[in-house]
DNA sequence: CTGTTGGTAGAACGTTCGTTCTCTCTGGTG
DNA sequence: CACCAGAGAGAACGAACGTTCTACCAACAG
């Protein structure tokens, strides 16, 4: 137990992984093999720490919402006033898409490919788009704002448009675009 | 020659077919018998019209693509004059995705599960939006905008979001967000 | 009448998929 | 020391994939 920050446990490697290449190459284009072989663990163990690639769909997703999670909590501790975080996760939101999720959405990329709405996969989308809507409406109201669903609301568009947009378009055009129909909203 | 138009030829019950399944339940999920066996034709026929699966995907976007195209052409016919016709956009759009795209955008969805840009997949779905774009453009302008461009960008934007928003969110709340926000864009 | 074209029917190809199995090795715990 | 959970190595499974092949049939044009 000295050194395990250093050395990453096979589970990790495996889980980092598949979070990688399903969201750069899509999941059903990526093979077990393929994340195996560049994750550098065997069918045994995957098979060992999840029951399935579905299984592993979810741990990807799971981990992506950890994430956005985790980059909202930044921004709450950071943010001066309501407003001011209204204005942080607009920003934060453009400097995503711009940086990492630069392949759309996982979320909603995800969804594509898995058309069945009962689908555990689908379920963890819906979870994290639940979660997301909540907490900008939370955040709207906290900012004075009289009809924080619709802001909510309009701000969920904005940035699922704003994450296809850096993927297939010109991206300095779409964060811009985000940027002033967001901010604009947002005050 | 006589009775042509009542019965379909193999060539486009397969298109239709395939249309249908390729946006229904993803590309990668529905495997080439399912698509032969639902359109009622034989592998024979379908690698006579195509040269694969791929080739069956491109076409699928293009009649997509013509599908739309014809959307706006009806638009431009009715639309009284260039500010009308921004409204009947802003209107078809809203109403497209909540009957006909009611599982997102089949760009948006055949991009993700094609990572590769060099695709011919994605050269479609490249051309269809820059059409898209373009068009908006011109509308823009045409409707005495002076920043044609940037109520483009905002427009695709929105559209995107919309068609994705009906699919994985309430499509009232998503419609109702989407034309609030695009109708106050373009007047 | 005779090709040729475009369709049906069905077997078969090689590959890849996700999954399961057996065997061995190592590191720690009782 | 004995034990066993966790990981590695690799074979093997049946199913599904996209694709190719052979054989037969109908319609139309020369």
């Amino acid at each position: 137990m000295v050194q395990t920050m250093t050395t990453e446990s096979p589970r990790e490697r495996l889980l980092r992984t598949a979070n990688e290449l399903f969201y750069r190459e899509g999941i059903n284009s990526v093979g077990v093999d393929r994340i195996l072989s560049e994750a550098g663990v065997t069918r045994q163990t995957m098979y060992r720490h999840f029951a399935g690639k579905e299984a592993l769909v979810v741990a990807h997703l799971e981990l992506e919402d950890r994430t956005i999670r985790g980059y909202f909590d930044a921004a709450s501790a950071q943010a001066s006033d309501p407003k001011d975080l209204m204005r942080l996760i607009v920003e934060g939101i453009a400097a995503d898409a711009t940086t990492y999720h630069t392949r759309g959405c996982p979320f909603i990329n995800a969804a594509a490919e898995f058309p069945d709405p009962e689908s555990p996969v689908r379920a963890v989308v819906d979870a994290h788009r639940a979660w997301f809507r909540d907490t900008l409406a939370h955040a709207a109201k906290q900012a004075g704002r009289r009809d924080p669903k619709r802001v909510a609301a309009a701000l969920v568009l904005l940035r699922d448009a704003a994450l296809v947009g850096v993927y297939l378009d010109d991206p300095k055009i779409v964060a811009r675009a985000f940027k002033d129909t967001a901010l604009t909203l947002v005050t």
